[in-house]
DNA sequence: AGTTGGATGGTCT
DNA sequence: GACCATCCAACTG
């Protein structure tokens, strides 16, 4: 259980960013279906990242979730961490002490950041695509809250890795920022 | 502190 | 056959 602190929006077909872009029969159909739902997709081999689809139905738009901070079962997200670098990366599965030792030195802020390391931490999985998050009997859940008082400010930005994406696209603000201390998402903060 | 390149496989042209 | 809505380790200076 977490907070979602980073987001990023990405709009129907006109999107240039958006896998939307490809069409209904495309990987990307769950965008197409009903709002609430999760689209899952992989990503360079060994990543999957998690959206969840904001509809209505037909219009294709999602949110990417880029970070969580964890509030809860910690322990369970270093786990899973672990299990899917092992699971994913060769360099991880020869050594899994070393890598484990990693995941274990890293800070809360930092295990459920990241789209993909995200994805990791709460075990999504491609098969995963196509769930119902507003579902309470869900395994995976996507619940209302109200920022905590860690929240600073939200920041508006440029999505990140959309650079194939033409102008008007690239720098389009769609990604969200909830700035806390630490900051996530160390990669780009921009 | 910032930059570069390798891993790794499904998806799209 | 090329391209990724990425992450990490190994460089450079």
């Amino acid at each position: 259980m977490g907070m979602v602190v980073e987001a990023e929006a990405y709009a129907g077909p006109e999107d240039r960013a958006s896998h939307a872009r490809f069409g209904p029969r495309s990987r990307a159909t769950t965008m197409f279906g009903a709002p609430g739902r999760a689209y899952v997709y992989g990503v360079y081999g060994m990543h999957t990242c998690l959206n969840v689809v904001t509809g209505p139905a037909g219009l294709a738009a999602a949110i990417l979730i880029r970070s969580v901070v964890p509030i809860e079962g910690i322990g369970s997200m270093r786990a899973a961490r672990l299990a899917r670098a092992i699971a994913t990366r060769r360099m991880a599965a020869a050594n899994p002490h070393a890598e484990h030792a990693r995941i274990a030195c890293l800070p809360a802020a930092l295990v459920a950041a990241g789209p993909a390391n995200l994805a990791a931490a709460f075990d999504v999985q491609l098969a995963d695509d196509g769930l119902d998050l507003l579902d309470p009997a869900s395994p995976l859940r996507l619940e209302a809250g109200s920022l905590d008082g860690t929240t600073r400010a939200i920041i508006a930005a440029a999505r990140i890795g959309v650079a194939y994406a033409g102008p008007g696209w690239v720098d389009r603000p769609w990604r969200f920022v909830a700035t806390q201390a630490p900051t996530p998402s160390p990669d780009k903060l921009a």
